[in-house]
DNA sequence: AAAATTCTTTGACAGTGACCAAACTATACC
DNA sequence: GGTATAGTTTGGTCACTGTCAAAGAATTTT
């Protein structure tokens, strides 16, 4: 009966204390060296060389070498999506950290999940853009319609270089803390780079944390809110 | 820099290939008494008490005392859905079960995903209610339109009761082998029972399969494929 | 009341895997 | 070319965990 695809192999990786911090650091969508992420695991550097070379070889990291450095970073955004996953479980399991820091509070309401926005922010960002039909969603499917097409382009982003990438451009993500969808894929990715440049938000160093910048949370509340209906002026910048 | 809930502690409970087969084999929504479980897993009685133990203070299952037996389930629908999303990681990343056996192409048409239709008719099933106009969504928050409450009153279906339960009505769960999502929640296990009981779909013994009758195939498809657009009629009985 | 069953506990064993320090390789900086 | 830095490999230790058989507890059946 036990039909279907082997789990235990993926699971057992993500089983290690030290990898699970590994990856968990990676889920700040930056690509890592070795040390760094030995520091972040609290081994030493052979050992970590160990974990990392089975992670490689499990397919959930990818190194990329750079001079004398080896930068990992997850595979995907697929990795990453089944991380939140198994953080939404741990958590409401009981299994929360033992020091639930005082980074807590922000990370539910903003922080990076991969390469995307996530949290509080990150739900209200995708519920706006489905109320304000910036984006039709069809079981896990969603596209943009002409009208997202339109306001997105204002805001900054190049949709013609988004879909020549092979990855999708909307994708949703399961959020752990909110238990609910916030936009991932290419177009995800390309919304918080731009929010960035915008200086709408700021990353939290060594963190998945983000923080919105007060001009960035009225910006943002103004433009993807749902009671927001109609058209929009957008800052160029 | 790892912020969030500790997840090695579950993906090491996850992470034992007998408790794997333990927990994949509970995906078929039924629960399965401790002797069941140690032949699925293929280790001794003794084994398997440990295991379950361990499984039980993870979260992972519950038990019910039955006379002599010790029936186990998935503690909730959330587990099962980690485990989909980790079976799509697992495929993905190529680490498929090396006896591929005959049933997998009966696993990807149609299955059960702990109390629903997953696979192929699942999405179909999720696609052709949004489409019809049955369901909406909003991120990962659906709701029953009044049409769609008219429509399941006719196909049998006890809405009133199904909202009396503490759990969600509609929920979307990521397919492990469509890469897309099918229905989960409460209508979704209720959508399964009625197909049952109408006979459009037997379950395989032993097995997280489910195989369409004739009938049930083109009743299913009649009454839930997107390209329907107008009123329908259901069976009674 | 005795026998059969379901499951847990105990005790003992084996294998695996995480870990580190030290030696080694490769790249970069001066 | 010599030295610092980044990462891997080697060798060895230690602890944990999965495993089973056999005995024990709980419950049903005869």
């Amino acid at each position: 009966m036990k039909d279907g695809p082997d789990i235990s192999r993926i699971a057992a990786l993500i089983g290690d204390p030290a990898r699970a911090n590994m990856l968990t650091s990676l889920m700040s969508g930056k690509a890592l060296t070795a040390t760094e992420l030995a520091v972040e695991a609290g081994v030493s550097a052979s050992t970590t060389s160990i974990h990392l070379g089975k992670l490689e070889d499990g397919g959930l990291v990818v190194p990329t070498k750079q001079g004398r450095h080896r930068y990992y970073r997850l595979t995907s955004p697929d990795v990453a999506e089944v991380l939140e996953a198994l953080m939404g479980l741990a958590q409401r399991t009981g299994a929360t950290r033992v020091r639930t820091g005082p980074k807590d509070p922000e990370l539910r309401l903003a922080r990076v999940c991969y390469d995307h926005l996530a949290g509080e922010q990150g739900v209200r960002l995708l519920d706006g853009m489905l109320a304000n039909e910036l984006i039709t969603q069809d079981g896990n499917h969603m596209e943009l319609t002409s009208k997202g097409q339109t306001m997105l382009a204002d805001f900054g982003i190049d949709l013609v270089s988004l879909q020549r990438l092979r990855r999708p451009l909307c994708r949703s993500c399961l959020d752990w803390s909110m238990r609910r969808s916030h936009l991932a894929g290419a177009l995800g990715a390309a919304l918080l780079d731009r929010m960035v440049d915008l200086r709408w938000l700021v990353r939290v160093p060594d963190s998945r944390v983000v923080r919105f910048t007060a001009r960035g949370s009225a910006e943002f509340a103004r433009i993807f809110t749902p009671s927001v209906l109609n058209p929009q002026s957008f800052p160029h910048g």
